[in-house]
This record gives structure tokens, C-alpha cells and sequence, in this order.
DNA sequence: AAAATAGTTGACCATTTGGTTTAGTTTTTG
DNA sequence: CAAAAACTAAACCAAATGGTCAACTATTTT
């Protein structure tokens, strides 16, 4: 299995969304997740190691309680590879480009 | 199950991403498409239909042909969820404003 | 009309996934 | 020391996934 697909199927989940949106750019305790449809810790356990396979956390143990912090780098992986299948962030760009543009000529006149 | 799980789900597999990229922005036939661990065309077709239940493909049939297009307006909701749930992209943005707003200082000078 | 091409469907199978419960370990706290 | 808190690991289960093959429909082509 290639990383793209632990990446996107580490995606492919509410909870672990989720999970990703509550740590944000900080760190949380393990145990202080919260899941969308309520489970076990040891279910939330599960899905914080499939993040973790993919790339998108990292654990740490302080004392009793285990951090999580999230690890934004492979998303740049799974961003890539939208972009480079078909131009259409490209197009994007170009919209941003033209906006710009306009910008520019409108500060010379 | 919410439709960005069917999206990265659908992702989430060599195979489908490769005929996605084999498709490109223009079509070809169902039978054509070629996975790049062989199999059966019964096994193509199921790929296909995950790929046009996530919405990332339509099928049309002409003749006895089915043509395959893809659908880029989906995948851009997957990049919304990465580009929302952590600013990296907006990096990626900045960074590319940056350089417009030096080539347009150099068309000035 | 007969044969080949293109696709679909259904039954089946092995593996993975998403969850549970129970029984642990380790680290704090009373 | 004893109990609570935070986590882990193993066994188990149902459902989904990724694949097969065989039988079938529909459309060309010869």
C-alpha cells in the first residue's frame, strides 16, 4: 500500500477529521479527543494509530497522558496530488493571478 | 457516511487514482482504463462505480461503449476540507502573491 | 445469423475496518 | 499503600472492501 492511499484513507473518516480539527496546530491529551459518535477509548485509541500511520500525528508521553500533535506535511502529499492530476488549482491560481494583475494596474493608474 | 468520506475514500486507492489520471480532462472507455496491478474487467468496474459514487466520475454510454469523464468539482471540496482544517495552503498562496507583487514592481521599473 | 466486443450482475471469498469488552501497565493522587 | 486516571493490548465480531468467476444483455461486425 502506497502512502497516498494510507494518507487519503487516514482521511476518510468523520472522526479522525475530526480529531485533526480539535489538536489543530497544538497538541491534546489522548483521552480528551473527542469523537462525533460517542465510543471507547479504546476505539478512539484505533483511529489516533491510523493517523499516526499515516503520518498525520505524532504521540508523546508526558507523565500519564499521551500528547497528540498533529503533523500537517503529508497533507501537502495529498494536496499535490489533486493538483498535479488535473490543473484545476492551477485555474485557481490563474483566478488569483488575474486579481492580482488587475491589483496592479489599478495601484499604476 | 458523509460525502467527504466517500471522496477520500474513493482516493484512498492506487488504482482509482490512476484511472482519475489516465482520464484526465478528457474521456475514454470504461475498457480501456488500465490498472496498474492487472485485473479482471469486473474488478475495473467496481472501482469505477466508487469513483462515480464519490462523485468524481460520470459514465456515459454510446453505442456498446461506456465513456468515462471525470469530475474535478468534488475534489475541490476535498481540497477546501485541508485547506480549512490548517492554513498551509494559504502559505502556499501568500507565497505566490509575494511573486506577482516583484514582477509587477519589475514591469514598473 | 453468428461471432466478437463492451459492459453488467450476482454469488462467492479473504482480508481489512471499525467497533466492542476484558484484562492488563504505568503514573499520579489521597 | 491503595485507588484512580490514562493508556494499551488481545480477543472477538459484524460489516465493508477488493477481488474472483460465471452467466447474462446489448451492440457491432463479418
Amino acid at each position: 500500500m502506497t502512502s497516498l492511499d494510507l494518507l487519503f484513507g487516514a482521511l476518510a473518516d468523520d472522526t479522525r477529521r475530526a480529531f485533526l480539527a480539535q489538536i489543530g496546530t497544538g497538541e491534546l491529551p489522548l483521552s480528551r479527543l473527542e469523537p462525533p459518535r460517542s465510543m471507547s477509548l479504546a476505539g478512539v485509541i484505533k483511529h489516533v494509530r491510523v493517523l499516526e500511520e499515516a503520518g498525520l500525528l505524532t504521540r508523546e508521553k508526558r507523565g500519564r497522558t499521551v500528547w497528540c500533535r498533529s503533523e500537517p506535511a503529508p497533507l501537502r502529499e495529498a494536496a499535490n496530488w489533486i493538483e498535479t492530476y488535473q490543473g484545476f488549482w492551477n485555474e485557481r491560481l490563474d483566478a488569483l493571478a488575474i486579481h492580482l494583475t488587475i491589483n496592479g494596474e489599478a495601484d499604476r493608474a
